[in-house]
DNA sequence: AATGAATGAGTATTCATTCAT
DNA sequence: AATGAATGAATACTCATTCAT
């Protein structure tokens, strides 16, 4: 007989994955045993193996649907948006709030890049890589017409990455600042700047060298 | 007596500090034995235990090394520059610099919090603490100088850190960009950020928002 | 759902509390290995973590069980007998007798107390208490009735147990002396002591007491 | 230069020789590490071996010594008291006197002779039958003097012994009894037993018997 | 006589995975 | 779909002993 959707079978595959999520988030992919897992899920760890095939199958799982939905909903958060500069708030906007609401996802995204086997590494390089081509993109254009102005767009771009996915280690929900708030704060620095118009630096100033020895080997 | 500096037993101790540092960083700490280890460092599992006392103590002592230089490191870089711009620019290079320089220590201190015991994971958190105080007390300075501008220069910082900080993940020595040329893309964003001047957003616009079901939950 | 009673798996435990017991006895829980163990019940070491929860318990429960069969018994032992005297004779009996029995329940009870965990060992004492004053209770009612006279029935208790103890660690079935023989000598020498009535002792002498040096630090 | 005794070496082999003996008593000779007998001594494990040859070694030395003195102490408390009486008296005495003076060795003589190595074993077990076959000698000419009555005086030796012995299990100095009330119960005992004379058994009544099954496979 | 470093075999315990029931 | 038991390899760590210095 056909399992119908939402038989035991489904749910407890979601218990799974849920579970699996929190400890891997938690403790790393190492550090996590399909007997705590299961316990978690409150199975015996034999009964994991009707679910999923391997531990690594499941972190590999847990990483690819995360990207390709990232992806997905990107695409639909930029959809109407056309000028460079609207486009580069849309993702700004979507990037931290999908960051933040799915935070676990996210972390376990890039710090267990290194547990996964070469071939899974691959598949998720790549997804990551469409992600990452979307902001280049969107920062290209912005350049062809003179909107924006970087040397390089891929370095600014992996910049902008960089800051936007830092907020779901330290946001926390409820806190000083609202989401919002801090959408504002990074849209602002990365649209203008620190450095208040007419202050502070001179545009052709030699660059300030740390004195020797500060940086080690160099 | 003493041993004599550099006798064997130095010397092991920095051979397993070197090699755990770099089985660490390629494959993460849990995921390293100390079979390994020893056989890296071409001695026996058991003589490890006469230069460290247990696993976690080797990571934690890499990583606090790191940390108390990290800041030592800074402070000396910082020397001499007294405008918050100058310090703020000052810093980027450090940080920029420093982070190339020892790319396998700065990512094991983020990467490997978790595997730290509490009492650990808390040292290592006051003085990554101490290092973020310092830029911002530099951006602080600069708010309070009316030389930059931002809605909360916490934020500002962490956003800055990360971007920064990102460097070691991608930054390839000989690539196609040189270490001075990324710092520089980079100061010119957190300076002036990415929008010509004249160009791009009005001031007081609503921001875009994305349409309903791009981000899960929102 | 349940197992069967005698699956495999009630065999498996049955058979590593039976080689555990042995094994113990001979070499003592710390030189006793789980490697050995498990070569001797037959199975891989990581199986035994199927069935006991550590080395610790399974010393624990070994003794444990044991005492608590020992206190069941000797109750039904002693049931219907009603005079000290009777009752008195009725411990011993039964002490030698399953002493004899059991002697490698009874060895590691007392020789492993020292490799129980305070919380284990406290519990096991408890119980060794409660088997002591059941023959302290006998001499009390029998010194209460004038039918035994002893300056100390605690003491004397010990004394009793200390003596009929050593069995197990002699007695050999189908040596010199059969187990009747041995329970009558010891029955005798506890009722009546060793000397003649009318020999040997002149009541009120003094006792004669070791030359100095004798005994060290006397 | 010839070392002087009480040089430092010598020393050091008491210190060894009396921390082992203490962390035997509490640990067990399995469980004591020579790592951390050194710590005891305050010197390094490798120094050990200026001192003893083997861990096994100082197991041996340790009871052996204690063997040989117990038996020359042993005789030399006896002298000069001829009648079988007078000697058991000054057995009795002497044995719980030097068990109390020495319980640690004492101690490790019983609980640790399984962790003797064949060879050692063998020597140990005949000093110890050499000790009892004093005791064994005076109960023979005793019975042969019809001083004293008992069916067997290999089995009444031993379990005189086995009650003295026990002695040193609970015997703390301060208790509720006197080392000499101790000596007095168990000499009383010995001698003329518990029960009172006229009272109690009837000499040639049988013994009375456990129920079927209190004992285990009787 | 003492040290510090090494060895190699050992420890209890945990692991992901398999499979008959 | 779940269970309980098994496997075999791995884990961090400890051990008694050796030895050049």
């Amino acid at each position: 007989m056909a399992r119908t959707a939402g038989s035991n079978g489904t749910r407890t595959l979601e218990a799974i994955r849920k579970a699996g999520l929190r400890l891997i988030y938690r403790q790393g992919y190492e550090a996590m045993s399909l007997r705590q897992l299961a316990s978690e899920v409150g199975i015996q760890v034999g009964s994991l193996y009707n679910h999923i095939s391997t531990k690594q199958d499941l972190l590999f799982d847990l990483i690819r649907v995360h990207m390709e939905e990232l992806i997905a909903r990107l695409d639909r958060a930029l959809e109407g948006f056309d000028s460079p500069a609207d486009r580069l708030d849309a993702f700004i906007r979507f990037h931290v709030e999908y960051h933040i609401a799915r935070k676990r996802e996210v972390f376990i995204s890039y710090s267990e890049l290194r547990s996964l086997e070469p071939k899974n590494y691959d598949v998720i390089v790549e997804l990551r890589g469409r992600y990452e081509r979307r902001l280049i993109d969107i920062l290209d254009e912005g350049v062809a017409h003179e909107d924006f102005t970087t040397a390089d767009t891929t370095v600014a771009a992996f910049g902008i990455l960089a800051m936007l996915t830092g907020v779901c280690t330290w946001f926390k929900p409820g806190g000083r600042l609202s989401k919002d708030e801090v959408i504002e704060v990074y849209s602002g620095m990365i649209r203008d700047g620190l450095v208040r118009p007419g202050a502070g630096f001179t545009p052709d100033r030699l660059l300030p060298r740390p004195p020797a020895g500060a940086v080690p080997g160099a």
